[in-house]
RNA sequence: GGUCCCAUCGUCUAGCCCGGCCUAGGACGUCGCCCUCUCAAGGCGAAAACACGGGUUCGAAUCCCGUUGGGACCA
């Protein structure tokens, strides 16, 4: 294969949900792969097994299948390549790389607070550095013997050249006193190994690049190129978590998020392409640079997530939203919905994805065309079913059940002539035979709610309508 | 506290790298008008930003320095 195959990952910690964070990380994985025909892998970093969870991977999994974020390679778990990493670290005690350390946690714990009650950077001592006896009966972590003169430079992508000084960086922990790998040794050993060209990932990780810099050096491995992507923060400009709202990619889904929308919302939260505000996929696979991503931190924005999701519930085809809705976002609120026959859902769909912005909403305001019976709103059926109108309703169910064809002209003509007939304008009709029909004030236009109901449901529902009008009769 | 990152309308951003085309453009949201059987959608229009201070330069949103503010990591 060759060494300039563009190959990237998506390593996320299964401790929680699939964050959009996480997945505004792995779109940005993802697009760099596809851009550039290369390898995107899947890699579950899992080490924390305190942690961890099964049910976050596999949240994970049908979150990025959800999304279509497809990966040539894995998903990987780091606990099944554990034998690697001390692998690693026996090779690099062998060759004098690395040290082992006998200070304990508490001891360590002791010097930090002591480093900073006196006002100092806390920083490992490497007093263990150059101890030629182990100390019997005490547990030993394994450090990397780090550079502690000199400078490492990130050549970051998307910031520039970042400099650190190697005097302000300590001997890191390789493997606890457990035994157990630290994240810096699996990053660097799977990274290597699995030979990723470039490193894409959240900024919370710049300050760990020099200190895996020195590991790539140490093992004697060709370091990636590194891209840090800023955080999304919430509108107080905190980092985005559980407090700001839904931050759970599933969550967007079973709120009637559309992936698309999602996808191109975070696309366009640090990246961009001149003006554009809407991309297809494929577009966004086409336009994707690295360079192009903005190296400030950006607050994530609902209203706007909310208008792309519009925007594409208007774009989409009516069949693929009919079965969404039908399949999933009704079903769940009405088993008996699945029964549904698939041309009358394309109806619903037709009718409301002008004006409901998300399919959980569009679902709601169907509700009225899946049940056989409703009830109406009793602020909307105070206000609209009054005896004033009673007469005029009355005689709209007589004309509409007299009808040979139920179709819109034939409807048309009966409304037209009970307006004449009661002195009303259209809007003195629509909204009284509207509540009565959806037991709302909102709805589609008058003619489509009829459509969708069908003459028997539209008849029974004045029938009721009127019922319930005290007063006077006929 | 130390280290590192960041800084254009309320928010996402274009412009910045390669100073002049910027009386700073687009989008979401907000407000107004039009359309209208309700609500939307749609159309038209408006308000709204270069954090601050110094340089460099004929000229700076764009380059340099500092300040302030925010964030991340060490935890």
């Amino acid at each position: 294969m060759s060494t300039n195959t563009v190959r990237v990952r998506f390593a996320p910690s299964p401790t929680g949900h699939l964050h959009i964070g996480g997945v505004r990380t792995a779109l940005f994985n993802w697009l760099f792969a596809r851009r550039h025909k290369g390898v995107f892998i899947l890699r579950i970093e899992d080490t924390d097994t305190s942690r961890s969870t099964e049910e976050s991977i596999h949240g994970i999994i049908e979150g990025m299948k959800w999304l279509g974020l497809d990966w040539n390679e894995g998903p990987f778990r780091q606990t099944e390549r554990l034998d690697q990493y001390r692998a690693h670290v026996e090779r690099l005690l062998a060759q004098g790389g690395a040290y082992h350390c006998y200070c304990s946690a508490e001891e360590l714990e002791a010097r930090r607070a002591e480093a900073l009650a006196k006002k100092q950077t806390p920083k490992y001592d490497g007093r263990c550095r150059t101890r030629k006896e182990p100390l019997p009966g005490r547990a030993t972590a394994v450090r990397l013997k780090a550079p502690q003169t000199g400078q490492t430079v990130v050549h970051d992508i998307i910031r520039g050249d970042v400099v650190f000084e190697n005097s302000q960086l300590d001997d890191l922990i390789l493997l606890r006193s457990d035994g157990t790998p630290t994240y810096n040794l699996c990053v660097v050993v799977d990274d290597a190994e699995m030979r990723i060209s470039h490193v894409i990932r959240g900024d919370d990780h710049l300050n760990n690049t020099p200190r895996q810099l020195h590991l790539y050096d140490a093992f004697g491995y060709e370091p990636p190129q590194f891209a840090h992507v800023s955080m999304i923060l919430g509108p107080d400009k905190a980092r985005l978590s559980k407090r700001h709202g839904a931050t759970s990619a599933l969550v967007y889904r079973e709120m009637g998020y559309l992936p698309e929308a999602l996808l191109n919302y975070l696309a366009r939260l640090g990246w961009s392409s001149g003006d554009q505000e809407i991309f297809s996929l494929q577009e966004m696979i086409d336009k994707f640079s690295l360079e192009q991503i903005n190296p400030s931190a950006a607050v994530f924005n609902p209203d706007k997530l909310l208008w792309l999701n519009s925007h594409y519930m208007k774009e989409a085809a009516p069949e693929r939203l009919a079965h969404l809705l039908r399949d999933h976002y009704l079903a769940e609120r009405e088993p008996a919905a699945r029964s549904m026959p698939i041309e009358q859902a394309v109806k619903i769909v037709t009718a409301l994805r002008e004006r409901t912005k998300t399919m959980a909403e569009m679902a709601d305001f169907s509700m009225c065309y899946v049940e056989e019976e409703i009830n109406p709103e009793p602020a909307a059926a105070a206000k609209f079913l009054t005896p004033a109108v009673k007469p005029a309703l009355a005689d709209l169910a007589q004309r509409l059940a007299e009808l040979p064809v139920f179709d819109e002209p034939s409807q048309h003509v009966a409304f037209e002539a009970v307006m004449a007939a009661h002195q009303l304008k259209m809007a003195q009709l629509a909204q009284p035979v509207r509540v009565a029909l959806t037991g709302r004030t909102v709805s589609p236009g008058i003619y489509d709610v009829l459509q969708l109901l069908g003459k028997d449901r539209v008849l029974s529902r004045l029938k009721k309508a009127l019922d319930s009008i005290g007063g006077q009769t006929g």
